[in-house]
Order: structure tokens, then sequence, then C-alpha cells
RNA sequence: GCGGGCGUCGCCAAGUGGUUAAGGCAGCGGCUUGUGGCGCCGCUAUUCGGGGGUUCGAAUCCCCUCGCUCGCCCCA
């Protein structure tokens, strides 16, 4: 076995899987178009600081998960981690000031270097909504719907939205400092993967998933306590405005996040059935990020929903298929000429059709078409080619009496005639 | 980076030390060169992820390696 394999994490997408793909797709775009949301598209390939500057050096993500590489010109390069960063630059670059608010999604594959797992690859696809330039709570429920919304509009079922405040930036400067004086004194009795934390990424402690640390933690002081009156009332303001809306939310005060950039607001839709990783939906606010990035003050909040995870939650009523409407089966020089001409007439329509290319005989041709599930057939070989018309029928399972017709090329009318008739009458009943 | 499970045809598999490695699906050809669905017949793995070892003899036992997969960490 020396054939060349993908690499690791890495998956091909065939025809049969892609149907299910297109149909999400096609979806979530248009929800995305109902809500005025705008498309944006950046590189794949980034320059490495700007993940480093955005995300933050101390996250998993940027310490041990990027694809990072020198391009012939030694510069560092990094394939997309996530897409937040690279808007956000984008949109500097660009002049936010000409535009100070927008809503834009972002569709496409990621990259991490991580051991795959159910529901994890190295190279994934993320849907990405960020709304910058909108400060107030109401962003923030909108984008929440909205990212609830679609995965309602794909038919999913059994989802958990859980939410939490982180506060401001003062906020969490001065929870920090209480958080590590209590753990400067309770250091030894953490696991060690929270000891370690201390220094890189504190905040991150809250959600650990040792049992000994959840128990101590408990003591701990709490971010919530330290929050602003404004930034209380903000989160207050939020919880009351999902309620009246009937979206069902748990809090949870330990949802942390693992990207440096969340300021207020962070939110995950979760669900059992994915196994381990229960994550379809990431997100929340970063009122600083932009900022940081040299951007002017511009308050934004987004969200990230993974594609794979979301195509093993949708059911399989997004598999279907439409088939050939009309196969071509023809031979013979000017028969075959013929052929070719009138599958481009064809394909004026809303129609599927397939000329065989094989020259085979006509028994075998007529078995693709029946392979393919053909609605209808049309017939070009010598005889019609020398009467110049050509013979059409049903082909379905409910046509078996071989009941044709025969069609001039020259005779439109009548070829519009017999589509409108047998097919299109069909087609449009389907969907 | 660390644990568990698994690698036999494109896919699903039987085989667990003895001469030619079942079977099914898919594919190809034929019965049937101008009309399909069913059926029947035939073809499709010198080789069991790769390398080394034990043995008269290995897909089957041992070692190494690679890959896949599930979980931990983390995330989508």
């Amino acid at each position: 076995m020396n054939n060349f394999k993908n690499l690791r994490g890495t998956v091909d997408l065939l025809p049969d899987q892609l149907i299910k793909w297109q149909n999400v797709e096609k979806i979530i775009k248009e929800q995305l178009f109902r809500s005025s949301v705008k498309e944006i598209r950046t590189p794949i390939l980034e320059m490495t600081e700007l993940f480093m500057r955005g995300i933050g050096e101390g996250t998993d993500v940027v310490s041990k998960e990027m694809y990072t590489f020198l391009d012939r010109g030694e510069r560092s390069c990094t394939l997309r981690p996530e897409g937040t960063a690279s808007v956000a630059r984008a949109l500097i670059q660009n002049g936010i000031k000409t535009k100070p608010s927008q809503k834009l999604w972002y569709m496409g594959p990621m990259f991490r270097y991580e051991r795959p797992q159910a529901g994890r690859q190295r190279q994934f696809h993320q849907l990405g909504v960020e709304y910058v330039g909108y400060k107030s709570s109401r962003s923030d429920i909108e984008i929440i719907t909205l990212a609830w919304d679609i995965l309602e509009k794909l038919g999913i079922k059994e989802l958990n939205l859980e939410i939490n405040t982180l506060g401001d930036h003062n906020d969490r400067l001065s929870f920090q400092k209480a958080f590590l004086k209590w753990l400067e004194v309770n250091k030894n009795s953490l696991d060690l993967d929270s000891q370690n934390r201390i220094d890189k990424n504190p905040l991150r402690i809250l959600d650990t998933k040792d049992i000994q640390t959840k128990k101590i933690l408990e003591d701990a002081p709490r971010l919530i306590d330290f929050l602003s009156e404004k930034s209380i009332n903000r989160y207050l303001s939020i919880k009351e405005k999902l309620k009246l809306l009937k979206i069902p939310f748990i809090e949870n005060f330990n949802l942390v996040r693992g990207l440096d950039y969340y300021t207020h607001t962070a939110f995950e839709i979760t669900s059992g059935a994915l196994g381990s990783q229960s994550t379809v939906c990431g997100g929340g606010r970063y009122d600083n990020l932009i900022s940081q990035m040299g951007g002017i003050e511009t308050p934004a909040i987004g969200f990230a929903i993974g594609l794979e995870r979301l195509i093993l939650l949708s059911g399989n009523e997004l598999e279907e298929n439409r088939g050939t409407d009309i196969y071509i089966v023809n031979k013979g020089f000017d028969a075959e000429t013929l052929a070719i001409s009138l599958s481009r007439r064809l394909r004026n329509y809303d129609l599927i059709t397939e000329l065989d290319l094989s020259g085979a005989s006509f028994s075998k041709q007529f078995k693709k078409a029946n392979k393919l599930n053909s609605k209808s057939i049309i017939v070009i070989g010598d005889d019609e080619a020398l009467r110049n018309e050509f013979v059409i029928r049903l082909f379905g399972e409910n046509s078996l009496d071989n009941k044709e017709d025969k069609i001039s090329f020259d005779d439109s009318i009548k070829l519009e005639k017999w589509i409108s008739k047998n097919l299109l009458a069909t087609i449009t009943s389907e969907n």
C-alpha cells in the first residue's frame, strides 16, 4: 500500500455525502439572507501574528493547535484556526470607520492540529456570524436567536443553550485580582492542569473538568460578584428577553470559553447526541478585540457553528436527491451529434439531463438509464437520424408500456409540450 | 501530548497455525449488438496495513512500525 492517502484528520466528501451538505448550506444561507446578514470571505492563510495577538498566546488553540509554517519568503504563516480574527483584520484594513456596523457571515474550512475523534477533525468547517459595531444587548439577543433559529430550521432537536457573562475588561481585572489571591492560597489543592493555568490563563481554571478542583472552586470568589452594576443589568436584561422570547437556556457560571477575546456574554449550544464533542455552536461578545488589534473602539458579538457536527445532527431527510429527468440513449455517428445538440437544448429547461457517452449497445444504455432511475428517456439511433426525429417516452417504474412519442428535431413546440405534460408536473409536485 | 479498541478486495465481512484465502454488495462481461427493471452464467485479493522474527508451514503466534477509531485535554 504505497498509494497516496489523505492527511490525518482531513476527509474527502464524496458526491453522495455532499447532497446533505448542500442542503444544509442552502438552508443556512437562506436564513442568513433573510436576516440581512452579508457574506464576507477572507483568506484561509494569515500571518501567524494575527492569531497570536487576536486569540491570545495563552490559549490552547494558539499554543498547541495551529498549523504554522514558514513560506518561501521566511514569513510565518498560519492556516486559520477560527474566523473572527481574520474578519476583524479585514474590517480594520478595509476601513471600518466607513461602515461602523455590519452583520457578516462566512463559511469555510478551519484548521487545528489535534487528535481527531468523533466530531473533530484537523480540517473542519465552520459557519461564523459576526455582528460588528453593535453594542446593545439587543444584538446579543438577535445573534443568539439567529443561531437558535438556524439549528431549528435544520430540524435539530434537543439542544441546550448555556449562557454566562464574563463582564467587561475592568470587571475581569478586579475579579482576576481576587481570584489570583485565592489561587495563591489554594494552589496546592488544585489538579496539575489547573496549577499550570494560573500563570497562563487563570480564568480557564473555572471550567476545569477535575472533580476535586471543581469542589474546591465552590469557595472561590465568583466573577458575578465583581461585575459592575452596568454589566449585571446588561446580563439580567438578556436573560429576561430570552425568557420572554421563550428560548430555553441554562446559566453556566463556569462557561468561560477558550479564546481570550470574549467579554460580557458567552454562550454555547450543545447536543447530547454528539458524544463527547457536544458543542455545536459557541459564541460570545468581544468588545475589545478590534481596538486591541489597532482598529477604532468597536464592540462586536459573534458565534461559530461546526458544520461537521451539524451534519451529524441533522436528519436524513436532507439527503434526498433529485434524480435524472431525461436520459439520452444514442448510437451512430449522425445520431451522436444530434444527441449532443439536443442535450444542449434540453439544458435550457429546469431538467436534469444526461447524455450517454459510452457508445455502448442500446441495451447497455437502457440499463444505465434504469440504474439512474431516469424519469424519461430519449432514443436516437441511425433510423431517427435519417428521419430527423427522436423517440421519447416515460421510463420510470410506472411506465413499462413502452408508449413512445416521435418528435422532429425541428419541433420545439411539441418537445416543450411533452416536457411540461410529462415531466414538469411531476417535478414541481415533488418539491 | 496521554490512554483503550481495531486493521483480510472499492464497501460489508468469514477465516484464530496446514496444500488453491468463504460469502454478500458494488463493478465489468455474457445469455440479450434498437429497447431497462427479474433471473442465470462468468470475471474481479499470488495475498491478509507495512517490516522483521518463531515454525517444516502464519492472515492466524511474538516484536517493531504505520494507519484508523474511540476517549482524555481542548474546542466547532
